[in-house]
This record gives C-alpha cells, sequence and structure tokens, in this order.
DNA sequence: GTCCAGGCTCTTT
DNA sequence: AAAGAGCATGGA
C-alpha cells in the first residue's frame, strides 16, 4: 500500500506522545495495531506501508485517518496565535490517529505521572506476556496487545512487575470490570466523558487523551504538565484560568491543535 | 540528593 | 469546594 500526503511524517507522528506502539526500526517504524503488524515507511512525501502479519488495508486507511484533510483543520486553527501558526508549520505531518479505544484506556491509565519512555516499556511488556504472536522483524519478536480476556487472569502483583507502578490496581480493577469501550462510541462527549471518569486511574486529563485518540473527538484537549507551560509562558494565560481558556480558545479542533503544541514544544528545543 | 514525567485518589480543611 | 499528601520508577 502507497499514498501521498503532505500533512504525514511518519517520525512526527511517532514522536507526537500519541502512539506507544511505533517501533522504530532501520527502514521506518513497526507500527502494532489492529491486531496486526506493518512497516511503515517515507520517502519525502511517498507512504509506503508493508503487511508483516495478516490483515485488510482499508482499515489502516481509517487509522491513518487518510480521509480527513488536516490543511482545511489547519487553515481554521490558523491566526489565532503565532505560536500555535509556529506549531503547525513546525509539525504540520502530525495526525490524529484512531485508535482502539480499549487499548487507549489501558495506556491512558499507565501514563499518568509518568513519561513516554516508561510508559512504552509498559505496553510492550505487557504485550509480549500476553498478547498473540504477530511477526518476526530483525529478530525481534512482535506482540499484539492482549486482549481482555487474555489479561483476565493477571493479578495485581503480576501487573506491577510489568513495570505498570502504582497504577497495577487501576489496570486490574478496570479488566475484571464490566465496561465495554464499544458501547460508548456513539454517545456524546458529556456521557462519554462521564462514564470514563468513572473508572479508577482516570481523571480529567486522561479521560480527554481517551476520548482525542480512541474515541476521535478532536475537540478534547487534554492538559497534562507540558501543556501548562505553554499556556502560562507562551500563551501568557493565568494558571488558573486555563481550563476556562482552552475551553473556548481552540474551537472544534482543540485536540489537533494540542498535538502541535506538545510535539512543538517537546521537539523544537527550547 | 532532588526534580520530573502526557495525574490520580484519598484525606483533610 | 479547595488544597495537600502520597504514590512507583527511572532518568536528568
Amino acid at each position: 500500500m502507497k499514498f501521498k500526503n503532505v500533512h504525514f511524517n511518519i517520525h512526527e507522528i511517532a514522536n507526537s506522545g500519541q502512539v506507544f506502539r511505533w517501533y522504530p526500526v532501520d527502514e521506518g517504524y513497526i507500527i502494532i495495531a489492529n491486531h496486526s503488524a506493518v512497516l511503515i515507511k517515507q520517502k519525502l512525501d511517498e507512504i509506503t506501508l508493508e503487511f508483516l502479519s495478516e490483515t485488510k488495508e482499508n482499515i489502516w486507511i481509517e487509522y491513518l485517518d487518510l480521509d480527513h484533510n488536516y490543511g482545511e483543520m489547519i487553515t481554521t486553527l490558523r491566526g489565532k496565535h503565532p505560536y500555535l501558526d509556529d506549531a503547525m508549520t513546525f509539525g504540520k505531518g502530525i495526525r490524529i490517529l484512531k485508535q482502539d479505544p480499549y487499548e487507549m484506556i489501558l495506556t491512558y491509565i499507565i501514563s499518568a505521572n509518568n513519561n513516554i519512555k516508561r510508559i512504552t516499556a509498559a505496553v510492550t511488556a505487557i504485550s509480549e506476556a500476553y498478547g498473540d504472536f504477530l511477526c518476526i522483524y530483525n529478530g525481534i519478536k512482535y506482540y499484539d496487545f492482549p486482549s481482555k480476556s487474555q489479561l483476565a487472569s493477571v493479578d495485581i502483583d503480576t501487573f506491577r512487575t510489568l513495570g505498570v507502578g502504582y497504577r497495577d490496581k487501576y489496570l486490574f480493577e478496570f479488566i475484571q470490570g464490566d465496561f465495554k469501550p464499544d458501547n460508548q462510541i456513539k454517545l456524546s462527549d458529556n456521557e462519554l466523558k462521564s462514564n470514563l471518569l468513572r473508572l479508577k486511574g482516570v481523571g480529567e486529563k486522561v479521560a480527554n487523551c481517551i476520548m482525542l485518540f480512541g474515541y476521535y473527538r478532536v475537540n478534547q484537549f487534554p492538559i497534562d504538565t507540558w501543556m501548562k507551560k505553554i499556556l502560562i509562558q507562551d500563551f501568557d494565560v493565568a494558571e488558573k484560568e486555563i481550563h476556562n481558556f482552552v475551553k473556548t480558545y481552540f474551537t472544534e479542533y482543540g485536540g489537533v491543535a494540542q498535538q502541535y503544541l506538545f510535539y512543538y514544544k517537546r521537539l523544537r528545543n527550547n
């Protein structure tokens, strides 16, 4: 599978903080998603996907959000603030991928008060321990993210040994509970958020991430430590006003704007 | 050694 | 309602 798209850069997506299962290899990245493995490569504006396990092409068009026009979203956001303008120019190849809600819930529970490297390590360890084998590439084996039933017998201490720290009990509770991620897809933003907030280990920020990356609610603007820094330092917003400011300022594409800002702040070197 | 990381829960005012 | 302590773990 091959395509061209000016708003698509594999390195920017891989480092945008929304994916934890894009593994760098010499040629590009191994992506584990959709119960399969692919090798994604990019030369200039041409992107290539090589399927490394059984999969379907159309599901990757959906996952990579190829039907949305990011130029249009950028146009909507342009001119609001010079810092956002710079961020959109710097990371114009970033997209919001359509990831699995169930996987996002577990992943972002792990993410709380944690760093990206350790989150990646924990998600990988859980997958290697309990997920289905997908492929071997350059001598490294890759495993699917385990299903709820595959994690059903994992106790709290075992989660701890996989590197999730004190979030072990939250993962355990979710797996033992009866939350149905697929039943939330059609709910309104408010209903979805209040359901997510009932899960242990899910607060305002983690719920926003799950909504943005797992349910494609692109109006959601997760506020983490990096966003606080940006809004205070670069947008001159008072700390107490951050939530109010975000609610109205970034419009219906707040989540997209947030991704550009996050990437810009972390990777531009300032 | 202290601070921080895509924060949250629980307890105390 | 709001503020504070505590939390696993590894890197800077």
